[in-house]
RNA sequence: CGGAGUGUAGCUCAGCCUGGUAGAGCACUGUGUUCGGGACGCAGGGGCCGGAGGUUCGAAUCCUCUCACUCCGACCA
């Protein structure tokens, strides 16, 4: 993308509503704009970082056995009677009336609509286990949406359903999404730790919040140092092998580690003191196995191996899509912007062309950008230096590849690595194995 | 939903108290000098002062209503 005609707005002044770091980067690098309050447009460079978030919340729900479905944003108020959620949800439900007067609503997330999908094909026990997911906008009508995408009323989620003739079955179900949630996180370069999480009704260990940790976030919360150290995600356990996964599982658990509502302070103290570690976080994600509570009030019930109708045993998982985008601001950038980890970043470079109109510097910031193509931006602006760093920093590209006249005359760029600050100077060749390499 | 605020140029804001020609910086257009960390000069363009009523000779300014947005608190992927 040429910076001359992309769509790419940056402002240099940050406005008046946002207050925490990740909403007035996204405002100022031209990620997204506000059309209402707690709703907001995705533009270019947000939504190239989005559907990356995406894609890899997609590739490790398809690696963990879960298949991929997408349901409507609107849904019929009927389905949440049967559930008995129509009116426990309250003014957070977005209620719509079509011209022919029929309740309808925005759906807040899908349990029912995925229950009643599922019963259409479930008969038998043999048809199960099976977990669906999709990523949908969703709405829930806040009272008071902030912090621009981390707390929005319109929200992109990953919301994935498992299904499950027993309780065993569904809490291997359950351990499947625990791993690719790590797993997930990891691939973003984000430390997200699992904390056991309210249960309701249920009971039992199986909910669990995956929070990054970020001085802003909403949750005060406990954990042990091994969260920040051990490379769980990276442990060599088979989704499908049930035992293996179990073992892992209960490693991972027995490690302390919980929000401020569900604060141990016995168990806290068994933790080694120097290993303690207190801090805020955001919930990014949320996994919870339910039982039967929405098969038993839809109607879904499949026939068991004897014959007997069998309840189905169910979960749910979500990913805050959008909000991680947010949320990965908030664990990356400094004064000057953004500093994208590379799986995420919108592009891995910009290249700087510090003189346009000097031919030297013109044709190697060319040759560049033709061989990284779609993975650069290619800053040809006839604009100064300083505002080209500025943005770049701003924007926070893994790579600046700054090219000028001195640079170019010598047939080197100056690659400059975001995160770190570190400033190389290479060969074209060397820049690119660079660029592609990280 | 309780409390507190704010709506004036694309952005950040001044002007409002005490009514009388609508402003500044940045951004934008043209031009010249600059040219490796958001330059400088000159010349320009851009506003139904959120909306509707009212008071007044006269309203951005005073009054009423309304809409939107923000912040604090209680709730949430």
């Amino acid at each position: 993308m040429r910076l001359s005609r992309a769509f790419l707005p940056t402002l240099k002044e940050t406005p008046a509503e946002a207050q925490i770091a990740s909403h007035r980067l996204m405002l100022r690098a031209g990620l997204i704009r506000q059309t209402s309050a707690g709703i907001y447009a995705w533009l270019p460079a947000g939504l190239r970082v989005l559907r990356k978030v995406e894609q890899i919340v997609r590739e490790e729900q398809d690696r963990a056995g879960a298949q991929e479905i997408l349901m409507p944003t609107i849904q019929p108020a009927e389905l949440w009677r049967e559930s008995g959620r129509y009116d426990d949800y309250g003014k957070e439900m977005l209620r719509i009336r079509d011209r022919h007067e029929r309740e309808m609503l925005f759906g807040p997330t899908n349990e029912e609509m995925v229950t009643d999908i599922f019963k259409q094909f479930a008969k038998s026990y043999r048809d199960l286990p099976r977990n669906l997911y999709h990523i949908q906008w969703k709405f829930r009508d806040e009272v008071r949406p902030r912090f621009g995408v981390m707390r929005g009323r319109e929200f992109l989620m990953k919301d994935a359903y498992s299904f499950d003739v027993s309780q065993e079955g569904a809490q291997h179900s359950y351990r499947q999404m625990f791993l690719a949630y790590l797993r997930t996180f990891q691939r973003m370069g984000l430390t997200a730790v699992p904390m056991r999480a309210d249960t309701g009704p249920i009971g039992g260990d199986l909910s669990h919040e995956f929070i990054i940790l970020a001085d802003t976030g909403e949750s005060g919360v406990f954990y042990d140092a091994a969260y920040e150290t051990t490379d769980w995600a990276g442990a060599d356990v088979s989704s499908d092998d049930i035992e293996g996964l179990k073992a892992f599982f209960d490693r991972v658990t027995s490690t302390y580690a919980a929000t401020d509502e569900m604060h141990d302070a016995a168990a806290w103290e068994a933790v080694p003191a120097d290993r303690r570690r207190e801090g805020r976080g955001i919930e990014v994600g949320h996994i919870f196995y339910f039982g039967t509570r929405y098969s038993a009030a839809m109607g879904l019930s499949v026939a068991g191996q004897d014959g007997a109708p069998v309840i189905p045993e169910m979960g749910s998982y979500g990913i805050g899509v959008s909000r991680l985008v947010g949320a990965l601001i908030e664990a990356n950038h400094d004064e000057a912007g953004i500093k994208w980890p590379d799986a995420v970043a919108p592009w891995a470079a910009a290249i700087l062309n510090l003189r346009p109109g000097d031919a030297a510097t013109d044709a190697m910031c060319e040759d560049l950008y033709a061989r990284l193509g779609d993975e650069a931006v290619y800053d040809d602006r006839p604009a100064r230096a300083g505002e080209k760093f500025a943005d770049a920093d701003l924007m926070g590209f893994p790579w600046q590849a700054i090219i000028g006249p001195r640079g170019a005359a010598a047939g080197k760029v100056e690659l400059k690595r975001r995160a770190t600050g570190e400033r190389a100077e290479v060969s074209l060749e060397d820049a690119i194995a660079k660029i592609r390499g990280a």
